[in-house]
DNA sequence: GCTTGTCCTGCGGGAACCCGCAGATCGCTG
DNA sequence: CAGCGATCTGCGGGTTCCCGCAGGACAAGC
């Protein structure tokens, strides 16, 4: 049995390394990459099953090494081990799981023994492990509560890129009126309004709503930039 | 000699509490705090003269953390230990030091020895040290390169904020088409144009230079909370 | 003095936005 | 089937944005 650590942060990484030594005894083999990049290389030469690596990296995220591993290998078992429980980061991953495939998310903030149990849980028994916290804002998402569906997502991202809602509409195949409709709903869903009062303290609406998505953490930095390398795609095709 | 350590991660935490021990034999106490907002009040009670901070922290930001410190105390000296470079947090930093006083900013990608003796520089020498890298986005934001200048910045994040036109212009107390002229500027520093070909694929300029803004690491979130949250205080005068 | 450059300001028009109103489609339920 | 709700679509308007043109204020340099 053979582990793959994708960790860019040197300590954290010798961290995960003896985590995964002491929980795994059967492992034989621990290998590490210091960032997505090297890791995607990584797990395609070493036919990695077993992977657990960071989210936030700074040359290629987490999310976009773990969507071409699984493309390679979609019954990789994977276990994310992250900072934070952003919602765009929480998305993110449950968008590129495939079907059927096992792994986990832990923040890094738990327990030794709980991670333990993850890497065991996750590698061993092929279960799910999804931290409390975690599970809390992937719940929000789905329910009724203030989050948001995914057309509203979808919709949000493409504002935060900076598209015209013309230019959306014909990639969505959608007429204008209907982009403008959803653009409401996401306006109403993140509580941004004209500031009905005076001629002070207006709002355009339109970036308004990024930046309070931003400050939520509906949104984040290499969201937007997953978002604008899939654009790039399309353009090219 | 007693210093400070404010740092959320529990692994770096308990690193730098090492790397402080064995370069500054002459310090006999370290404390910790594990956020910023703990960090404030244990400089106060403290009155530590010496602190080493990370930037990037879930509670309150290290810069903000930093704003309060030397806004009571204003000769204390402050390393930071980040991990990143982004522009936004460089351009935080030094628009909080207050005069005179001295600082540091390392990466914590740099070596044991560099952070040693950063230690000993800032703290014995009082002498600033500034990572290699670093110093390189400072030099880009002031030259004659594509960084933006302080007026461009500015309206930026106003822009960010989503604030409108009208509304930027009476905060600042400028005319509406100077803030315009400014947000063109500022669109062609960000290389932020029509794109204009066909019907297809245009932009929101205002929306697309905060999308680039994001990408190019000129703006992060933790830079629109705390315009933010200016924002407010202004509306509450 | 004149010129040159940089910054601020006003005007005007075309485009994009925000949004109310109304009709059309589709799925669901009694 | 009739009725209801949710979603998509078109139209029209008021507002805001993007930006070219043109003038005025001020400093620097020939």
């Amino acid at each position: 049995m053979k582990v793959l650590i994708i960790e860019d942060d040197a300590l954290h990484r010798s961290y995960l390394h003896e985590a995964v030594r002491s929980a795994l005894p059967e492992c034989d083999a621990v290998m590490e990459s210091e960032n997505g990049r090297l890791g995607e290389i990584d797990a395609r030469k070493l036919r990695a099953e077993f992977v657990v690596m960071d989210l936030q990296m700074n040359d290629r995220n987490g999310i976009e090494a773990a969507r071409t591993i699984w493309r390679e290998r979609p019954d990789t078992k994977i276990l994310f081990w992250s900072n934070y429980s952003d919602e765009a980061y929480v998305r993110g991953v449950s968008r590129i799981v495939p079907g059927g495939a096992t792994y986990g998310y832990v923040l890094k903030s738990t327990s030794d023994e709980r991670l333990k149990l993850a890497l065991r849980s996750v590698f061993l028994e092929s279960q799910c492990v999804i931290d409390r916290e975690v599970r809390g804002i992937q719940q929000k998402g789905m329910g009724a509560g203030h989050g948001l569906s995914d057309a509203e997502y979808e919709i949000l991202v493409d504002v935060a890129l900076g598209l015209t809602d013309k230019t959306i509409a014909s990639r969505k195949k959608l007429s204008l009126r209907t982009v403008q409709n959803r653009l409401q709903q996401l306006y109403e869903k993140l509580d941004v309004y004209q500031e009905a009062g005076d001629d002070e303290s207006r709002y355009n609406l339109r970036t308004r709503a990024v930046a309070v998505a931003l400050m939520r953490r509906v949104l984040n930095a290499s969201a937007v930039e997953r978002a604008e390398r899939d654009l790039q795609d399309d353009a090219d095709c």
